[in-house]
RNA sequence: GGAGUGGUAGUUCAGUUGGUUAGAACGCCUGCCUGUCACGCAGGAGGUCGCGGGUUCGAGUCCCGUCCAUUCCGCCA
């Protein structure tokens, strides 16, 4: 027998209790006399004390013992010395005597200290995930991670959930991000791909009648690497039958709640009930479909001084159909030069031409740009942004997009500058009513905001003919501190409504049938009102967890190349393995 | 694909204007130490300064190229 108990276990109940431990050596500590080890498991460290009195032998042994050394010990629980507990420890107050040990494993010395939470590159941390793993910080997210999975099943389960695994050898779709293609060896010139998600499936099971689906889904996408993009990550994937969005977002908000107040209750929440807001309002406040609201410094439209404003840049912004937003920053006034050009590079680095801005001193309002604006324009300033004394206020002065894009990432620049946000405070809030469509940076051509099935809103649906970039779709986001962590629509069931929604899309009734075709079959066949949601689950745990890199809650992560370092992903394969799919490799010169 | 930052001991980093034998902390090894818990004390080992080229009497330091890591942009329905 390994052991007794576990390493997190023992307390004072159990003095004098002979008992057998096995454990990784943590820390060692030699007295030349007595040596203490912390002997450590996942559940937690207890010490054993090797003493050559009464155990020569033993003592003997430990001598040898080195760090993340594999032990098993036998010995007796004892109360430690007065004053001499250890209140960190769960098993603080006692330590065994340790009577016998054997060494289960010896260990080479690790490339980094597993006992201590420091700073170490992350190609070392790939390398040796499984020795980063045993680090309390590592355990601790992957423990949590598996807690909020397993809640998240039983909550499911409760409301009439079914788990149902989807295949991960799918047929591509030319469409949305750059799939994962495995070559066909039976059909060689045919690739299966990898799911970007099981949108489409889970679709299918609302069709077959499963009425209310769910899986824990390995998704893949064959993009770039972010802080917070794996090329395999984990959805929380839902779809649900008969329901209206209310519904999807009532279940929603109940899961995370119940997760929060069960698993992280010292977090504070900033709203009880999860607020909603428009793409637009979202948009026209932050700059940002995915707003952190923990804190204010919101945009304030004062284009209405553009018009007849002698100051060009305003000027020109809004008679080229563009907006003047501002943000009011209180007690900004003693930014210094370098502050205000560190957050002028932000704006013009993210588009902007560059970042006005009024001090409101002791004398009043002071300003580079003051001498262009009439005394009318800064009255309108002051009253609409409220300015008090010792406040900044800066501007944005552009086409909508470009206001938006620069001004919120000054915003959030303010935020981390002024140290505005709490990293326990969880703000969540519902984004809706996102567009239909957006225009392509590259092609101009429309393509769908969310994907071909989402529904628009039905007041909109004539829209889509006569301005299908004016529509708005049955679409929403939940976001947490500047975070999208989950996004879902309700879908076209009906064969026309989906027809009306490829023309708008440019999408020939050929081209939907290669494409789509499995699709538009199966909602011939009584396709039953649905929609649903998915969670991003690595970015939820991520927050939770208060990590800033999605790698840190994910066991193994590809590194930002999509590397696997550990196992050294990709590799070549032999060329007979190669040859049997149908494929040459072409060498790069 | 583009931009920023970085690459020096096992790890995290310092390294002045280009100048003697490249340093620190932790880790590692040896010895001492019977109440420590980041134990302590004494000693020691450990370096192709990412790689290649150049400038120079002399390069970790300057220049050019290249590779790698990381962050951001593009991309991510």
């Amino acid at each position: 027998m390994y052991r007794t108990h576990n390493c997190n276990q023992l307390n004072l109940k159990n003095k004098g209790e002979n008992v057998t431990l096995s454990g990784w050596v943590h820390r060692r500590r030699d007295h030349g006399g007595l040596i203490f080890i912390d002997l450590r498991d996942r559940y937690g460290l207890t010490q054993i004390v090797f003493d050559p009195t009464d155990f020569q032998n033993a003592h003997q042994i430990a001598e040898g013992v080195r760090s993340e050394y594999v032990l098993k010990v036998q010995g007796t629980v004892r109360s430690r010395l007065a004053g001499a507990e250890n209140k960190e420890l769960a098993t603080g107050e006692i330590e065994i005597l340790v009577e016998d040990i054997e060494i289960l494993n010896t260990a080479l010395t690790p490339p980094f200290e597993i006992d201590q939470d420091k700073k170490v590159s992350e190609e070392v941390r790939l390398s040796y995930r499984y020795l980063d793993l045993r680090r309390e910080r590592m355990k601790n997210n992957i423990l949590m991670r598996h807690k909020i999975i397993k809640m998240i099943r039983d909550f499911m389960v409760e409301k009439d959930f079914v788990e149902v695994e989807t295949p991960i050898l799918i047929k591509g779709t030319p469409e949305g991000s750059r799939e994962y293609l495995v070559p066909s060896r039976l059909y060689t010139g045919d690739f299966y791909v990898l799911p970007q998600s099981p949108q489409q499936l889970k679709q299918l099971l609302m069709v077959a009648g499963m009425d209310k689906y769910f899986q824990i889904a390995r998704c893949f996408r064959d993009e770039d690497q972010r802080g917070d993009r794996q090329p395999e990550f984990t959805q929380l994937d839902v779809e649900m039958s008969f329901v209206e969005q209310e519904d999807v977002i009532e279940w929603t908000d109940q899961l995370l709640k119940k997760i929060i107040a069960e698993l992280y209750p010292h977090k504070k929440m900033k709203f009880n009930d999860f607020p909603r807001m428009t793409y637009l309002e979202a948009m026209n406040k932050y700059g940002s479909d995915k707003p952190d609201v923990r804190f204010g410094l919101e945009f304030i439209d004062v284009s209405e001084i553009g018009e007849k404003s002698s100051f060009q840049v305003f000027q020109k912004a809004v008679e080229n159909g563009g907006v003047i937003k501002a943000i009011r920053v209180p007690n900004g006034a003693d930014f210094s030069r370098k502050d205000i050009d560190e957050l002028t590079r932000i704006a013009t680095d993210n588009g902007a031409k560059g970042l006005a801005y009024i001090t409101m001193t002791d004398e009043g309002p002071k300003s580079p740009i003051l001498k262009f604006l009439s005394e009318e324009e800064i009255k309108i300033i002051l009253e609409k942004t409220k300015a008090q004394k010792s406040d900044i206020i800066f501007f944005g002065a552009d086409s909508f997009q470009t206001v938006c894009e620069s001004l919120d990432k000054v915003r959030l620049a303010l935020r981390d500058k002024l140290e505005l946000v709490d990293d326990d405070e969880l703000a969540f809030l519902w984004i809706t009513d996102f567009p239909m469509f957006e225009i392509s940076k590259e092609t101009g051509e429309l393509s769908a905001c969310h994907h071909p099935f989402t529904r628009p809103k039905s007041e909109d649906i004539e829209l889509l003919k006569t301005n299908p970039v004016k529509a708005r779709s049955v679409a929403y986001d939940i976001v947490c501190n500047g975070s999208e962590i989950g996004g879902g629509s309700m879908r076209i069931h009906e064969k026309e409504l989906q027809a009306q929604v490829f023309d708008a899309l440019n999408i020939t009734k050929e081209d939907a049938e290669q494409r789509f075709g499995h699709m538009l079959k199966a909602f011939e066949y009584g396709a039953p009102p649905h929609g649903g949601i998915a969670w991003g689950l690595d970015r939820l745990v991520m927050i939770l967890q208060n990590e800033l890199n999605i790698r840190e809650v994910i066991p193994f992560p590809k590194d930002q190349k999509a590397k696997d370092l550990m196992l050294g992903a990709p590799s070549p394969m032999p060329t007979e393995q190669v040859e049997e799919l149908g494929i040459k490799i072409i060498e790069e010169d």
